[in-house]
DNA sequence: ATGACCAAAATGAGATCGCAGCTAAGCTGG
DNA sequence: CCAGCTTAGCTGCGATCTCATTTTGGTCAT
């Protein structure tokens, strides 16, 4: 049951070894989930549960969970509930925040070290990314989003910053899901044309604006006032 | 054994629940231990090594350094090794780089909050470093200097940057460690006295400037060419 | 009908055991 | 005496079991 899951074992972070460890598996497998928003805020996980659906025993859910919680995407609430952590004005101001230090910057430093390969690749997940928002469809649309992002970040030099801006979008994934949910993908406009053009012209500025202009605009759709969800 | 290492628990971040759960002792054990500088790169580390030392299974060593690779403190290589990653000058260059980018707005974001009492608590950080600047005493300064930052930082409403910080003097605690353990602390100079006026002043120019100052004055000192220590 | 209380199910945490892989010491054969 | 192989001991990973505690459902008293 678990094999057609974790069989899309996306690319790991660290090129390194390919061991196949299991927890690591289960790792990628609920971080997926979490980013693409197909765990919803509120919702109870349990060792137990998600070791019976995925096929294993506890412990390798048990060390996932235990990096998920390290970086913030779940809570272990009080004793005996580890639950997905509900999305507060605070919070997301938080997020927003670090995203508006990280991203922006990651984009600029990373703009020297895309090349042609990249940038094809980036302008077919924008054509994805059209797709899945005619159709609405909301998970491709999540997932070309974070792939257009990442494939953008890990390209600079700079892997622990890809990594903290990594653990923001685990954090806020469950949370945009609910909102593109409830607000639908109709009204997304795509600001990624704006960067693809920077990208292809080198213009550092540009692609700093666009980056920012993308953030404050998925995440500023919210409105600052539907906080309804919990 | 393991009691007088664990007493020392310090202040979790998140101030909920305390429940005594073992491997979060080990967590911050160990934590304390990486951010101090009490291990440093390249020392093998072994879940039945540690589990033994602090009188544990193996179990809560394995969730703590679980958490730690989450978050970059340790890396896992992929066979039968946990060691603390090495310093490399990419590496190098984009902790610090992090660095700049989260610290002085977090000590900005900081300034509103910073009242009379946390104030008087940072001056008395201060002179505790003075003194162990004095003493030669390494750990006595690292300690100082990392409550001092985080006695900033964690006075603006915003936990998630905070804790993205954290992890970044995860990962170059033990570095630092060996830095100062060649160089000595002889030669550091007080950056933290522009800080206090700038917070004492209410400003937030001055503010930053000091953090900016702070950070790479402590980081530069390391002059980008003594590598040799890998 | 409602609220309090108790018991059974469920959960996370921890311990113990077994497994596969690598490392290194020790042995054997030349 | 040295080269090459074998083997025994670690290693982390995963499974299974136990336990204390929480949660929850049902029942009984008011």
């Amino acid at each position: 049951m678990m094999s057609s899951a974790l069989a899309a074992h996306g690319p790991e972070d660290e090129g390194a070894d390919e061991a196949p460890v299991l927890h690591a598996s289960i790792y990628e497998e609920l971080r997926r989930r979490l980013i693409t928003g197909k765990i919803v805020p509120g919702v109870g996980l349990s060792t137990r549960g998600l070791a019976a659906e995925l096929g294993v025993s506890q412990m390798p859910v048990r060390d996932a969970l235990s990096r998920l919680a390290a970086e913030g995407a779940v809570e272990i609430r009080s004793k005996r509930k580890i639950v997905v952590p509900a999305m507060t004005p605070e919070r997301f101001d938080d997020l927003l925040h670090c995203r508006m230090l990280l991203e922006p910057d990651a984009a600029v430093q990373a703009l020297p070290h895309i090349g042609p390969a990249a940038l094809r690749t980036l302008r077919e997940i924008d054509a994805g990314m059209d797709i899945a928002l005619e159709t609405g469809d909301v998970l491709a649309y999540m997932e070309g989003n974070f792939s257009f992002h990442f494939q953008i970040y890990r390209a600079a030099a700079h892997p622990i910053q890809a990594q903290l801006i990594e653990s923001l979008w685990l954090r806020f994934g469950p949370f945009m899901r609910v909102v593109y949910g409830r607000f639908g993908t109709a009204n997304l406009i795509d600001q990624h044309a704006l960067a693809l053009e920077a990208i292809e012209a080198g213009d550092a500025e540009a692609l700093r604006r666009a980056i920012s202009g993308d953030i404050l605009d998925g995440m500023g759709l919210i409105g600052r006032n539907s906080w309804a969800v919990a």
